[in-house]
DNA sequence: AGACTGCAGTCAATCGATTTACCACGCCGT
DNA sequence: ACGGCGTGGTAAATCGATTGACTGCAGTCT
């Protein structure tokens, strides 16, 4: 059966498709009541909804918004920045175009000149890893960057905000009483947005406390589990008096490598030895024994941040218009005091 | 600046309008090679492209396909199948629409009938589980399941091949000398059909190989580590002539359950006992220690084949139009021989 | 009476392409 | 001289909505 068009609403209803028009958008301050009761009525009866393109080759707008991302496949993240996204650009009656540009800037700027020629009414240029960037030629004005900065600036942007993230999870294991915390760093995250604001929060809490950080305690790894566990190692070697208590890792996986660095000691997680991770990823910190406690990331909260503020429903802040969204900690159990010989015996400020 | 048009092209070459769009669509077979040359040169001097809303009010074709699932953001799969799916779509100069409807049905029926007024030119009906479903109203022909098969039949769809998965799972344990293979099974998915269809591959190889199953050794937990760690437990309190020396797991998240289990009686994998596991989720199977032997699912490669076979740039078998894509097997430590005591000793067929 | 003002709608142009039907021209054959 | 035919290209209709300009009519004011 043919699409119903707008003509057939209006021979339905016994007027011309101006009045249908004039009357379904809302517009008809010119129409007498009775004559818009009949013509919604026609509508519903047969069952007319609006041709998208056709009213956007009128309107120029065409409720649809693209988000470009530079990979989604790797990342087990993304699904709820997607969902986040997908949900606001719904409740908005919006569609999304998804373009996954696996991080080739040739496929990115053909992507955006496709999504431009489509006339989507915004672009969220997403990234999976927190960074900045240097923003792609030809993005609309209406443009929203999602996980990452435009180095030149002028987009609204949402990031985590990781200096936060960091000084809840220090002070976390310094309420439970460890004076000696590790960071547990990634190594060669290009550029190391998060890795920096972490670190920087983490020797503010431990300022805070009147706590000097010991340099050793500040080790590097790739981002994985057997990252994770080589630094461990490092730590666990040092003597018994500078050794840390607590280890606060630059993700979820280093510190499941952690755990099997304070396995293969016959350390005992938390009695032994505390551990806040980053991330929040089910698959990691739901499922090491014990649970892990961790600093989730606001993946969905910053995709439905940044289509809301595509479409205008949210304002972005001013004048930087980069909005820090808070990593809530996830309490599990991986943190607890530290063992009655150590407590206390953290190197004090002169 | 505004957007350069047909008529601006047409002006340049000092042509009409219908001859650019001949020229330019190949449709020029009354059109001298003289013009469509000039046509050609001044269509990418001006820097012209076709206005795709223009053009699909016109056509009824616009170069999109929808992409309609029921929850990409609970598991960390749905970014693979997506990448597959959208890169096939960019090869095809097609753009994807997505739309996570949280499987709720109404939303479902919403996203249907959005896509269908936007003239998609095709839509992927994607699960995130293997599993039959009810087909929606209003899918158009040009519609394909990804992951997951009508019950009504009557659109072409694409699966992973469970029972070769299960098959290779057990042949490679059977292969490696076990006689005494547990199934560490899923309890309540609904409906099982990825767990049935394992579970008759793994019957098939112990069959092929003359070993008659223990109805012991097929236990079920819920679908994560504690769930695997449970089961695994069962298993390794069976007397000793029958405690499995080797464990197929449903997917990898109950295998590292299974880890646990083994780790708190003391044994090693794998030189105490085996382990495969099924889906080769990243974050688990190639982080644990010591890495995962397990079964891949091949999203990718089934997100692809949804969108070639819904653009007919590939067809579907017949006459039964669903395709089970083989899930490759992925060798990683989990895997040795059994111990010298344990070999040989399983239940041989009467 | 004539001009003016609202009211209730409608006409027709428009968005930017595609495509069918037609036209102008030159040449050929009879 | 005239019909027929091939060539090369164009005019105009069309897709399905939106929207600014306009019309017809009744009542009011001067």
């Amino acid at each position: 059966m043919a699409r119903v068009r707008i003509s057939d609403v209006a021979a339905a209803a016994g007027v011309s498709t101006s009045t249908v028009s004039l009357v379904l958008n809302d517009r008809a301050t010119r129409i007498s009541q009775e004559t818009r009761e009949r013509v919604r009525e026609a509508a519903a009866a047969v069952g007319y909804t609006p041709n998208p393109i056709a009213r956007g080759l009128r309107t120029q707008r065409t409720r649809t918004i693209g988000l470009v991302s530079d990979e989604i496949a790797t990342t087990p993240f993304a699904g709820r920045m997607l969902a986040g996204a997908q949900d606001a650009a719904r409740e908005n009656a919006h569609l999304l175009f998804l373009v996954d540009t696996g991080a080739d800037r040739a496929v990115e700027q053909e992507a955006i000149r496709a999504l431009v020629d489509q006339q989507v009414d915004a672009i969220i240029y997403a990234c999976m890893w927190h960074r900045v960037v240097e923003p792609p030629a030809g993005l609309p004005p209406r443009s929203v960057f999602l996980d990452c900065r435009p180095a030149s600036g002028g987009h609204p942007a949402v990031v985590p905000d990781e200096l936060a993230g960091g000084r809840s999870a220090v002070r976390e294991l310094v309420a439970a009483g460890h004076r000696r915390i590790a960071w547990v760093d990634v190594e060669e995250q290009d550029p190391p947005v998060a890795s920096e604001l972490r670190h920087r929060g983490y020797l503010d809490v431990l300022d805070e406390a009147g706590i000097v950080p010991d340099p050793a305690w500040h080790v590097r790894g790739v981002g994985s589990a057997a990252g994770g566990r080589g630094a461990a190692e490092r730590l666990l070697d040092l003597p018994a008096d500078r050794r840390p208590t607590a280890f606060f890792c630059f993700n979820d996986r280093m510190a499941a490598g952690v755990y099997v660095a304070a396995r293969h000691r016959g350390l005992e997680i938390p009695r032994d030895i505390s551990v806040v991770g980053y991330d929040d990823q089910q698959l990691v910190a739901g499922e090491v024994d014990p649970p892990l406690t961790t600093i989730a990331l606001p993946h969905e909260e910053m995709g439905r941040w940044a289509v809301e503020v595509a479409l205008g429903v949210r304002e972005a802040p001013e004048p930087d218009p980069t909005h820090l969204m808070p990593c809530p900690m996830v309490h599990r159990d991986s943190v607890s005091s530290p063992p009655a010989a150590a407590a206390n015996s953290g190197r004090r400020r002169a």
